[in-house]
This record gives structure tokens, C-alpha cells and sequence, in this order.
DNA sequence: GCATTGAACTTAAACGTTACAGAACAAGAC
DNA sequence: GTCTTGTTCTGTAACGTTTAAGTTCAATGC
């Protein structure tokens, strides 16, 4: 063992006793640089470097401040989800871009594991996460978690989430772009619908579905998505109980195509359109469409939501919302003050599944 | 203004006095279940949870402890590549689980931007981040930020990076991966060899390359993929100054096209195989053979390095490393005992670029 | 009955930093 | 010469937690 090893890491008071100041002149010099002569201030900078103190750390900071630099990003699937969804990533991207431009960091959170048992809970790495702010996405309105950031008393933005006191929210024009996408059907001249649904709740399962599962949705998308469809449906003197439902498990193709292998299934071979709520699904239903001999859109058509990147790839018909600008407005959100609500516009992209 | 607003989040101590007792035993009914009776344990928690505590924060507690329950990565590209790069994103995904499972948290640290003013630098993310560990992956090995993450004191993990004091490498065997590449194509028959060089270091441009470059590279890699190839050689009496490189810019398909156009310009028509030190520029280099009406593997054969997912679907035939290895053991080093370097080895997996 | 042990709880001192309130001093204004 | 103003630097009290070193007190061994 080398005899002249470091006890510890060189600290503020330590540059201070050494340059014979005070330890708020060192910190000033750090700091606020109009808090003292330019010329301390070189010194100070100079010797602190020679002496091997590289600024004030993280800790002490923290404490005193409060101000950690980075900013949480929380999703209530496995963290691997923001690679493997198309949509999500463009986000992340967004996301990522934000970070780099105002060089702070960005804080993947771990979903805390669904257990039943009740009280003893283990401070998960969202509790003790030291960050400014935590950006939730997608999370169904009565998770837990949520009530546990607010109560850090950070700010804490929900995006695609239902409103929730305490959480500044950050939304797509759900009910408009979906009005819109139903629209659209209607005015090919589809009078038979069908609809793929995202989860409705945490209690998640591939389903039939009916109007009343949205009334009682946890999870924001599904609910204001079919607000949008029934409006749509309701100007053109539609019955929305007419309408076949499948909910699916998971926002995943393939659960997009068993969904609609159930609705063709369901007897109803009048179907002429399909509502996706998101492109993943959607394009799980064209596989389906495909393995049974039916053609899009000639036999069905078939409209989307996200306007994921593969979306234009596959010609798939879809509403836009600029996950991008989501991102941008989250991290202003984060950092900035503090805002109640704001919704992000969407529109519909024709292409080559209507 | 609601009268009755918090005036700042709860503490530990305000818990300990509400209860009448000392603040020792409100922390230790939150960190040492064995340091009180079970009874008041339970007495404390469930009125902690009343009072609106959410246990001890991270504030006071990285100060004292210096345990943050998260680790940062560090990259020297926009953190957008992590996205982007096939590869790269393997990793990722095996990162990201590895934090899933032990439950802490991952922190993005945006690059710090490469400024040459030397001096005054303002404290980065990189510097004031509150993590456990930092993972650094491919920097160069005279990336100043190195030094800075050593000098804060906790363990710093170097991910194909070269050997360096101070940082615990976890690397794979880019020697003996290239040599079994090289010496694949020379079973094959062949003679006349060109590489597909990744920047040798930080200063980068698409130009020709000389074995010197190699020998002065900053960056790892290369340089040792580069020794790998000629131990390759050397063994089949190859010279290796025979040989044409090409350096690119920056691990891009397109830049692996202009390379390999580039080659075949260079007046090498007696060029039957190449060696490209990725999958991404491989498959650029794939291009460009595409582009002229050059077949793989009749006219020219391609060897590239990572396995990256796309490898497969393109059939390309490569040199397998397991990019989720290389994340689990850094964790582990990241959260464990010092460790001082580990390599993972890699085998050639032959498809039909060869 | 006395010493010994151990469990259950408390006291008080860090951990490294920032910010408020002030002290010392010089320069002008009258 | 005194008063004001401003600049530059200092002393010190937080910030919220953990932990080493006690203190108390009841139970056990002899």
C-alpha cells in the first residue's frame, strides 16, 4: 500500500487552506465569477487545478442546491422498450437532442417490478433517482409511482398520460387526430368499422372489447382515442355499439394481427375499415389481412396512429403527431417553470392503405 | 396561495420528531431492519407513509454515503447514436437490462462538445453527474474527459477503449477476431486484400490509410483489428504494405460505400477480398460493389466485424462478438470489486459474403 | 446479589457545498 | 474630515442523511 495515498477526494476547503482564503472565495471562483477580482479568481482556478481539484463535486451540491444537471425519463415497460419500438424511439431521439443541446444528463429509470404485497416497499431507483424533474411516459393515471415523484416535490411531466394534479402534462391531440382518422373512412364511404385497441388498463389481456372498457380506461390514449372515433362516428349517424372492438395485450405486431384475425373471426365479414390505434398494431393487421388473401385496400382499409417511421415504408395511412416536438416541450417543461397542460396538434397522412 | 403549502419536502427529521424519537432510529428503520424491534420498525414505516415520507432522499444520502444507485454511460458521439447503430444498440439492450435486474438507474451523459479552448471549462454533465460508476464506450484513449471521470474517485469502466490506469478495460479480442477474419479469406485463396479501416483517432476524414496510421492510432480498435490482420498475414507470407486502406470518417454505411469505391478507384482490380473493420461499413462496402455490377462473393468477398443484427438478414459473414457480454461485465465491474481488465472472445461466423 | 452480556435506542459528528449577512477598505461626494 | 457607496473578501449556518460510539435497561450466568 502506497504510503501516500489519498485519504479523499481533494475538497473546496482543502484548495482553501492551501491558498490560505476562504472557502467562499473558492467556491465563488467556481461559481460566480463576479463575486470576486478576476485576477483571485485566475489564481484560485489555477492552483485548484495543480493541486488536483477538479471543481465542486456532485454531492455537497446536490444537498445544498438541489440542482442535479440531468433530467428521468420513467416508462412502465422494461427500459429496452425505447430501443424496440419505432415510435417511442423517434422520441427518445428527440429526447437525446434536447439533453446534448443543454449538456445535461439523462436518467433511464428502471420500472419498479409489479408486486402485489402492499406495504413494505423498497425505495426503488425512482425514489432516490438525483435528478430535476422526471418525465413519465405512457403511464396508466392510478400507477403509484406517480404520487411517489410528485411527493419529491421535482417537477414531474406526463406525457400521453390522463391529466393528474401535481403532474404538468404533455399530450397529442388524441380526440381531434382520431376524429380525424375516422373521418377520413367515412368519407371513402365506410359505413362498417372495426377497431384495434391499445391496452386499456394495467390489467392487460389480448380481448373483445366494448365502448364501456374506454369509459373506465386507466391509460390515456385508448380512452380519448375512442372519444375521437365516436365523434367522427356520431356526425355521420353511426351507431358506435355497431362497431367491433379487439383490445390487444401489448402495443406489439403481432398482437395487432391476432386482433385482427378475432375481428374477421367475430363474423363480421361486412368489415370494410380498420381503426389502429397505433402503427405497430396496424401493420400487424396488414399482415393478417395478407395471410388471409385479403387485400388493402381494396378489401379493407386500414388506418394507423403515430406515424411511426416504418409508416411510410409500408404506404400505411396514419394520423402524424410530432413525437419530436413532445419530446422538446417535456424538457422545457423539466427544466423551465413550471406549465399546466399542453397538447401537440396531429394530422392525417393519406397514403396507399385507404 | 393555499396557506397550508409545505414549505419544503419531509425529512427524516421532522418524522423522528413527530414520532418523539431519534432520528438514528427512523433511518435505520429505513436501511438496517437489524438495529431496531420489529414492532417499532413497523410502528415507524407505516407512520412515515402517513406523515407523506417517502424515505431518505438521494441529497443527504450520496453526501454521506456516496451511493447513488445509478451509473452513467458516456459516448463520443450525440447520444442519438445510440439509437442508430445496430451494434451499438445490442449493447444498449443488454446494458438496460442488467440496470432492469439490479434496479438502478442509467444515466445518458451527453458528449461534451470538443471545443479547443483549453482553460476555462465549465463543469459538463460528465462532472457533476451523481452516479456510482461511469461507463466510457470507444473514446479515444487521450479523450481529456478520462482523466476527469478518474480524478472524481469511482470506478470508470472503458469499453473498446486502450488499456489506461486508473480505468478497468473490458474489451474483445480485436487482435485474435481480425487475425481468424483475415485468416478465413486466405483459406479461401486469396492474396489481394483491402481494409476498411474505422477512424484511428479523434481527428477524422475519409482519406487513404498507411499501416503507420495504425501504429500511432488513438483509438483501439483499429489499431488492433489492424494487428490482427497482419499476424494473419504475416503467417501466409502476405506483405502486408500490399495491402490498400482506407480509413473512414465515421462508422457509417455510406462512408463504408465511398471507401470501398474508393479502393476499387485506387487502381486495385486485382482486388478479390476485403476486410472491413464493421458490419455498417461492410455492408456500405456491399454497396458499392452493388453499385458497379460487382457480385459478392463471386467478384469480390467481404468479411466484416461485430455481428451486428442486420448481419444475418444481409448475410454477411463476420466476426461475432457478444456486445451483451460486454455490457453485463461491465455492470458487474461497475457495481462490484475493482477488476482490472477482462476480454470476451469472438468467433468467425461464415455466411455468403465469402 | 453481582457481574456480564446483548438488545434497543440516542447523541453527536461528519459528508462537501452554497448563500446569507457582514467586515474591511478604498474611492468619491459634500 | 465625515458620510455614503461599492467592491472584494470572510464567517458561519444550513442542506438531509449515515454511523461510530455511547447509554440504558432487562435478562442471563454464577
Amino acid at each position: 500500500m502506497p504510503a501516500d495515498a489519498r485519504p479523499s477526494r481533494m475538497r473546496l476547503a482543502d484548495v482553501a487552506r492551501a491558498l490560505g482564503i476562504s472557502v467562499t472565495t473558492v467556491s465563488n471562483a467556481f461559481n460566480r465569477p463576479d463575486q470576486l477580482s478576476p485576477a483571485l479568481r485566475k489564481m484560485v482556478l489555477e492552483r485548484a487545478e495543480e493541486l488536483g481539484y477538479r471543481g465542486p463535486g456532485i454531492e455537497g451540491r446536490l444537498l445544498r442546491t438541489g440542482h442535479a444537471g440531468s433530467i428521468a425519463l420513467y416508462i412502465p415497460e422494461p427500459m429496452t422498450y425505447l430501443l424496440e419500438d419505432a415510435f417511442v424511439r423517434t422520441f427518445m431521439g428527440a429526447l437525446m437532442n434536447a439533453c446534448q443541446e443543454r449538456q445535461i444528463g439523462l436518467l433511464l429509470l428502471p420500472a419498479v417490478p409489479h408486486d402485489k404485497s402492499e406495504r413494505p416497499r423498497p425505495p426503488a431507483a425512482l425514489d432516490v433517482a438525483a435528478v430535476d424533474a422526471i418525465i413519465f411516459y405512457g403511464l396508466a393515471g392510478d400507477d403509484p409511482v406517480i404520487q411517489r415523484a410528485v411527493d419529491r416535490g421535482r417537477p414531474v411531466i406526463g406525457i400521453d398520460m390522463p391529466n393528474r394534479d401535481g403532474v404538468i402534462g404533455v399530450g397529442v391531440d388524441d380526440v381531434g387526430g382520431a376524429c380525424a382518422a375516422a373521418t377520413h373512412l367515412i368519407q371513402k364511404g365506410h359505413r362498417c368499422f372495426g377497431v384495434i385497441s391499445l391496452p386499456t388498463s394495467r390489467r392487460r389481456s389480448d380481448r373483445k372489447g366494448t365502448p364501456a372498457d374506454f369509459e373506465t380506461a386507466s391509460i390515456r390514449f385508448p380512452k380519448e382515442r375512442w372519444q375521437g372515433y365516436v365523434q367522427a362516428f356520431r356526425e355521420a349517424e353511426i351507431d358506435p355499439a355497431t362497431v367491433a372492438i379487439r383490445i390487444c395485450d401489448t402495443n406489439a405486431r403481432k398482437c395487432g394481427k391476432a386482433a385482427m384475425h378475432a375481428l374477421l373471426d367475430q363474423g363480421m365479414d361486412q368489415l370494410t375499415a380498420v381503426l389502429a390505434m397505433s402503427d405497430v398494431v396496424a401493420r400487424g393487421a396488414m399482415d393478417a389481412c395478407k395471410e388471409r388473401g385479403l387485400s388493402v385496400p381494396q378489401d379493407i382499409s386500414i388506418v394507423g396512429f403515430d406515424d411511426a417511421p416504418f409508416a411510410e415504408d409500408i404506404g400505411l395511412t396514419t394520423v402524424a403527431q410530432d413525437a419530436a416536438e413532445k419530446a422538446v416541450i417535456a424538457v422545457r417543461c423539466a427544466l423551465g417553470k413550471p406549465v399546466k397542460t399542453t397538447v401537440v396538434s396531429t394530422s392525417v397522412i393519406e397514403r396507399s392503405t385507404t
